[in-house]
DNA sequence: AAAATTCTACGAAAATAATCGTATTAAAAA
DNA sequence: TTTTTAATACGATTATTTTCGTAGAATTTT
């Protein structure tokens, strides 16, 4: 199997875009574009120019069929984020899954029913131990 | 206050200092440097240009007293992995703490110990809520 | 005391990431 | 049909991050 370390280190750019089409499914360029201006001040060509890099790099799969190209994601989500966060708790949390659990959950308001399906989350996780 | 931002952004290679700065309050260039060789094949002066970097932006304070230069992390080891997490949690998971929580315990194997105190902490933020 | 080692400082190069300008072509509008 | 708009490709530039080489000073070893 052919392990790409690229597509689980996406850059800052690029997990900006990636999340974008997880959410959508699929997108062109200009409805990506469209949204990333909302919050950043940035032109089309560079939106551009990174979804061709993705594209190079094999995190994105796209339909050339018409002229407005099609993009989705090529990676799975979850395995994405499962690579961040571990990245993310090595190095910043000393690979402690606690600690960034309770940051992260110290972060938001979880409402209860949030916190009732983590609840059984933990209760599933102690029964498979 | 002084807000800056350079602070709760550090790069890969300024968080991995700072992690062990934290882990271990105060450390010399060569300590720093003797950890990080075990994982990365790195130079003493990049990591001490990093440092030194660090110690520019106020991420780090040193005592000169000694030749060998201590330093130590300068800022709240809490507030940067907050807004770490933010950051992540923002960009690649739409913003939900669960879905970033319920990645992470996935992740590792917590403790059963472990599972009670996020269980305990659960119940704190539900009585808060 | 001389030599070797171990520091810091500093600048510059290399690597990586992000931005943008221009050319060209396709499609849509006038 | 002509003009305008909207898309991709591609190269170049800029910005950021990481890496390293070299010089000089302090310390330790021989």
């Amino acid at each position: 199997m052919s392990y790409n370390k690229a597509m689980s280190k996406p850059t800052e750019a690029e997990l900006e875009i990636l999340s974008l089409l997880w959410e959508k499914k699929e997108a062109s360029v200009r409805q990506i574009h469209e949204e990333i201006s909302k919050t950043k001040e940035t032109g089309y060509t560079t939106t551009l120019k990174i979804m061709q890099i993705m594209h190079a790099k094999g995190m994105v799969t796209r339909d050339e069929k018409s002229r407005t190209h099609i993009y989705k994601p090529a990676t799975n989500q979850g395995e994405t984020q499962k690579s961040l966060i571990k990245n993310l708790m090595a190095t910043a949390f000393g690979g402690s899954a606690k600690k960034l659990v309770m940051q992260a959950l110290g972060q938001e308001n979880p409402s209860k029913e949030e916190l009732n399906e983590i609840r059984e989350f933990l209760d599933q996780l102690e029964q498979n131990s």
